[in-house]
This record gives C-alpha cells, sequence and structure tokens, in this order.
RNA sequence: GGAGGGGUGGGAGAGUGGCUAAAUCCAGCAGACUGUAAAUCUGCCCGCUUCGGCGUACGAUGGUUCGAAUCCAUCCCCCUCCA
C-alpha cells in the first residue's frame, strides 16, 4: 500500500438534474480525477436509465467508482456505503488522483464530513422480530415500550413508523440506545477544507429540467429497464423498489396506474424529491458555497486556489 | 328562440340558513432528518399577524333574516338537450 500524502477531494451536491453530473466530468477532466458516488439510489446495477446514472459516454471520459455495482435485492445503506468509500478514497488518493464525491444524498455527506454512529449491523432475526412486535402492540405501545429504554425517542413523531423500527431494532440488537449510540460521534473521512459546492438552479429551472428528462428516461428505455427490474420479483420494501420512477412504473405494470398517470406521478415525486434535497441542503449544509447553476459551479470550483495546485 | 343544469379558495370538488375561512383530493411552500435517506416524518397553503387573533370572502348587485356560500330579485357568464 502506498502512503497517502495528499488526500485531495472534492464535493459536488445538489438535488437531482441539477447537473451534478456534468461537473464532475468537466472537472475529473480538468484535475486528472475520479468520480466517486454518493447517491444512494445510482449504486444499483438494476436501474441505470431511471436513476440518471452516467453512462458509457460518461465512464468512457472518466473513472466512475460506486457507481451500479450493488444489485437490487441488496438492501443497501449510509453504513455500507460509507465503508465501501472508505477504501475507494484510499485507493484514489494514493495513486495521486482527486476524489470527485458527486450525489445528491445528503445523508451520505454528513456521513462522510461527521463520520457515523459506530452502530453494527442489524441481524434479519432482529429486523423481523421488530416488525411483528410492531404489528402486534400497534405503534402507541410499540413507541412506549422504546421510550422506556430511550427516553429522548420521544422528539419522534408518532406516525415516524420507520425511526421507531430502527431504534427498537438497534437496542434490541446491541442493549444501548439508540441514541447514545448516536453520541458516540466518529469523525468524517474529510476535512472541512475540501473544496465543495451545493448546486442550487432556481426552482422553475429544475422542475422543468426534472420533466424533460423524465421524457428522455421513457425514451431511452426507462419501462423495459423497470419491467427487468420487475421481473426479479424483490420484495417490495426494497430501496431499488421505492426509487422515484422505479416505482410509479412498477405501479403502471402491475395494472395499479395507467402509463400517463405512472409518468405524471413519477415526475411530481421526482419534484418532490429535488424539493427536499434542496431543504437538506439548505439548512444542513448552509455553509457549503452556492451555485445557481452548472457551469456557476465549474467556475466557482475552478476559482479556489486548491484547484491550480492540484491540476 | 325553447327546456334544463351550473358558476365555491391555485386546480378539481363537497357544502344548501348559524357548528364554515369553508370537508376532501391534487398542485405548491416551509421544516425535520445519524445505517430504507430517491426513504421516513411534520407544519403551512385568502390577506395581515406578537400565531392568540383580526380583516375580507363562495360570479355581480340589491334584498329577506338576529344571522346567508346556502333563501328571494335582477344582471353577467358557462354547459347540455330541443328547435
Amino acid at each position: 500500500m502506498n502512503v497517502v500524502k495528499k488526500r485531495r477531494t472534492l464535493l459536488i451536491a445538489g438535488p437531482t438534474a441539477s447537473g451534478k453530473s456534468v461537473v464532475a466530468l468537466a472537472l475529473a477532466e480538468k484535475l486528472n480525477g475520479e468520480i466517486v458516488n454518493a447517491d444512494a439510489i445510482q449504486v444499483y446495477k438494476d436501474l441505470e436509465i431511471i436513476s440518471a446514472r452516467p453512462g458509457r459516454h460518461e465512464t468512457m471520459r472518466a473513472p466512475h467508482l460506486l457507481f451500479g455495482h450493488i444489485d437490487g435485492a441488496v438492501r443497501y445503506s449510509v453504513g455500507a456505503w460509507l465503508a465501501e468509500i472508505g477504501n475507494v478514497l484510499q485507493r484514489v488518493w494514493s495513486k495521486e488522483r482527486v476524489a470527485i464525491i458527486v450525489g445528491g444524498t445528503g445523508l451520505y455527506f454528513r456521513a462522510l464530513t461527521s463520520g457515523l454512529a459506530a452502530t453494527p449491523a442489524i441481524s434479519e432475526q432482529v429486523r423481523s422480530d421488530a416488525r411483528e412486535r410492531l404489528s402486534n402492540t400497534g405503534i402507541h405501545r410499540f413507541r412506549e415500550e422504546i421510550i422506556a429504554f430511550d427516553p429522548e425517542i420521544t422528539r419522534l413523531a408518532v406516525a415516524d413508523v420507520q425511526r421507531h423500527l430502527r431504534a427498537y431494532e438497534v437496542f434490541a440488537e446491541t442493549g444501548i440506545p439508540l441514541s447514545v449510540w448516536q453520541n458516540t460521534g466518529s469523525t468524517g473521512l474529510i476535512g472541512s477544507s475540501a473544496p465543495r459546492v451545493v448546486i442550487e438552479p432556481n426552482r422553475e429551472t429544475l422542475y422543468s429540467a426534472i420533466e424533460e428528462r423524465f421524457d428522455a428516461m421513457m425514451d431511452a428505455g426507462a419501462l423495459d429497464e423497470v419491467k427487468r427490474l420487475a421481473a426479479r420479483g424483490l420484495d417490495r420494501s426494497l430501496p431499488v423498489m421505492k426509487a422515484v420512477g422505479a416505482m410509479e412504473l412498477l405501479g403502471f405494470l402491475g395494472g395499479e396506474l395507467n402509463i400517463s398517470e405512472a409518468i405524471a406521478l413519477a415526475k411530481r415525486n421526482s419534484r418532490r424529491l429535488a424539493k427536499r434535497q434542496l431543504t437538506w441542503f439548505r439548512n444542513q449544509a448552509a455553509d457549503w458555497p452556492r451555485a445557481a447553476s452548472s457551469e456557476e459551479a465549474v467556475r466557482l470550483l475552478a476559482e479556489q486556489r486548491y484547484l491550480a495546485e492540484w491540476g
């Protein structure tokens, strides 16, 4: 193993359809960099079109890492991603190349820069036990049980079933409350000095880009892609099955929606996704520099002195 | 020209005297967020607000009534059918 001298890293975040890939590619070519994915759905092999994952054109121009390497049957997670990206970054850095981390998943960036609680993996047994317990007792009793060992859980909304389940599972698995785990902060892999940018296009531009892109996805064979996914007969609760666009087209294939309803819903849900991403970055990454467009993002990053040195 | 139906908040659409600033759905906005995060959840959505309220509102105008989106009159507009 080479000794890593410089951890040259660039962070590019932004909502779906904001032009992140373009920025990443431009900088990768300029700086001899490698592009690393920070998007929770672009990791899945099964969804190239629907997830707007970089295709041949892009991957020929620069190395792309952590894209499409996970089988849809796998329940991927921030933790798994963080574990993988650690190695990936070591490899990129050891080659004296720049790691350009791009994506729209705010939580992934947070894990990267601030670390993640060191909770162990939850066994399938505990997972299903938790679900069974919940359906037997109902959310109110379930919640009280959790609060008994972890009072912090009071702050969760009662309807937030997913987070209640998580709290229950962690305690059942480890005997230590989730909130305690979460205070055992690890430090991030990426320092605060790494150049970064959030692409924040105006709402109208972004929304019309989303709609046009979805039409383009349909033309590119999105429906066939989702048909292939459907044919696998995977569990509906898997993350791949919940990807925006996939979910709606699955609804069409299952006969619950007609095609135009499915398309309209997919667009709507993409808009909502983008909105949530903007909210995240606005409030959780408030100190990151902003760019209103991909062009501005390139310019903004290129102006930073790091890049002059790195190039 | 004749007969009937209808005009409600950004859209759809309930409501037919007080419990109605007006159900519900959609669209939108804001927020939360530590292993499902493209997920999960919360609030707002006529205007103003110190978030308790205050002011205007249900095509228009006028009227009945203690009180009207709801009843009456006139006017304007839309739709269906018959000529």
